[in-house]
DNA sequence: TCCAAATCTGAACGATGTGCAGATTATTGT
DNA sequence: ACAATAATCTGCACATCGTTCAGATTTGGA
């Protein structure tokens, strides 16, 4: 179904979904915070009251432009998983090397919907149950990458409870940082090659 | 010199420096994303054009601010830092540890302000003298710790060559995803643990 | 003392988020 | 098939915002 209402009807017929995709466009392209409602309604072409029905403000459909973010970095990195099978210490640290290089790349391809996910831009309910399925399947993913890695005796087994919210927070920051300007990007390779190597992660 | 402009008088006299001091504590409470030029020259008790003398537009005003945080974010570091000598092993992991606290503190106290330095809320020209200098002064004091850290025999020194790159990245996506709610608050000092243990830093 | 530069005001313009009354279309019950 | 009701959308209005610009006020130097 069509973004942009035919002209010489009056309902639009798909208007939620229209809205947060082009929602979606315009922050890609010029960023959360230069986000216009009446913008996103005239791309839409309905009024701008039309939004009103279906977000009760601009932040609401801000917000659920950042849930369907989540829903797609979880599906980006469900993609980058199944990419390697993980039957072996070799499988599984490629798994988190995918892992790892999957969430730098969507950052530094998209970064104004990175900044939308993760800069403070969009105030999800976090209580909200589709938002709460995304995160856990994302969250998951990691859990048992690592968990393979400690099956094959490919992880330090002392760090290994340290794993999830250490390995999370290195390459977000370090995606954050790059895509921000203060890192170069080339930095990220060093990142995650010192980050397996602290882990001792290791092939075997 | 107050930041009010006494009534009855033209001239501020501190306008530059107040409209600054103004913003930082609108933008403290309120967020980035809400702050009104209006409302910071009305703080100031001035019209809202005099902001131009000083500033081409509210984006300029906001990289103010950002320049004058990383100020005070280097400060913060250096009296963490300077809090312990660092004179022998356990110093220098007191004072890594207080570094990494320092940082997360600050963030988890101003998460307005940590979010305007480094969630895309301002653009600051990194080419900027002063600015380039403070964020230079904090990058250098967390690598003498590190090098301290070296000398001593307290750090893994397989892992010494990414010691910059994987604290910062990882201290800082810690704070960055709990300030978000991400990560539980608490959840810290874990990773803050976790990261010591894994770049084999100890005592003695 | 007088002139030039620095500093600030006031009014104006277009754009924005949002509320509300009412118009238009879809759906449902009979 | 038709009427009643709900869902959806429009048009207009309002306050606020960033920004511009002509001109008023003050300061400092020759």
């Amino acid at each position: 179904m069509s973004l942009l209402k035919p002209r010489g009807t009056y309902h639009h017929g798909n208007l939620e979904e229209a809205l947060i995709g082009a929602a979606t466009q315009m922050v890609r392209t010029n960023g959360a915070e230069h986000l216009s409602l009446r913008a996103v309604a005239a791309e839409v072409g309905v009024s701008p009251s039309a939004a009103y029905h279906y977000y009760p403000d601009k932040d609401s459909l801000i917000a659920g432009v950042g849930k369907e973010l989540f829903e797609r970095l979880a599906d980006l990195q469900e993609a980058a998983s199944s990419k390697f099978p993980s039957k072996n210490a070799k499988g599984a640290r490629a798994r988190f090397r995918a892992l790892g290089m999957g969430y730098f790349e969507w950052a530094v391809s998209e970064p104004n919907l990175f900044r939308l996910m993760f800069g403070g831009y969009c105030s999800i309910d976090f209580a909200d149950a589709q938002f709460k399925r995304q995160e856990t399947r994302a969250w998951n993913l990691l859990c048992s990458c690592l968990d393979d890695l400690e099956k094959y005796g490919a992880i330090d087994p002392k760090i290994r409870p340290y794993g999830e919210l250490l390995a999370w927070s290195t390459v977000h920051g370090a995606s954050a940082l790059i895509i921000e300007g203060h890192l170069p990007k080339d930095s990220f390779s060093a990142v995650l090659d010192g980050l397996e190597l602290m882990m001792g992660i290791r092939q075997r």
